[in-house]
DNA sequence: TTGGAATATTCCTTTAAGGGTATATATAAA
DNA sequence: TTTATATATACCCTTAAAGGAATATTCCAA
């Protein structure tokens, strides 16, 4: 059910990857640029890319020697979706409530 | 720099903990309702409730003998805000790139 | 003040994540 | 075909997360 999207968050729970992707949204780049502006070893970061890759937030272009790295915008797209829906369902939550505090005072008006 | 936000997904990034949130988007309830909706025991539901409560998830509105996990709206908030920076940085990337191609078009269209 | 219900915490065990180092693989160039 | 560069994978180690069961804590009611 949520296990997909559970994936997603997992991926960009880590700071690590959480930097990649910060960094991948000003542009395409290959594993050692990655590495090499955030001070992570090659291997790991091979690692943490591979699992942003499992959770698609990254899709792979292979040039020459070397794999760039692409951000994807669709689950970006679906998380800011999921993430809204909260708090529009928060919202109308708290109107009902809203209307239903009215209500009472209504009631308490008319019994003045 | 990124560890908060780290954090806040980190806490969204189990199954259980998504569904917890899940169901709390309907409304605030007492731990044992939580994990009688969700099947889970009571003990393994404070120890997600009380991650949630670390991220900034929820807050505990305590009534007589029991504690109301409600749900916090900001982290959405601030979540949908970091999420739809992505899709606008990424889609002026690509604004940028249409530009350049269009140069590169027109060029080759002087050429010809 | 004792008992009971709701919740939190502790302890234990298993599993998975993340880092490091070394090695394998692939592609381009000599 | 060898060599070099870029990247992925394997192996090892340490730590942390998650579940289960038992226990502690808190608060209300009798």
């Amino acid at each position: 059910m949520s296990e997909r999207l559970a994936r997603t968050l997992f991926a960009l729970s880590d700071t690590n990857r959480l930097n990649i992707v910060e960094l991948l949204k000003t542009g395409p780049l290959p594993v050692g640029e990655i590495a090499a502006q955030l001070g992570l070893n090659q291997p790991q970061t091979s690692k943490h890319l591979k699992v942003l890759l499992e959770a698609d937030l990254v899709r792979i272009e292979p040039a020459a020697n070397r794999r760039i790295y692409h951000l994807r915008t669709e689950p970006f797209q679906g998380l800011t979706a999921w993430s809204q829906s909260f708090e529009q369902q928060m919202v109308s939550r708290m109107t009902r409530l809203e209307g239903y505090l009215e209500q009472i005072q209504d009631t308490v008006n008319l019994k003045e």
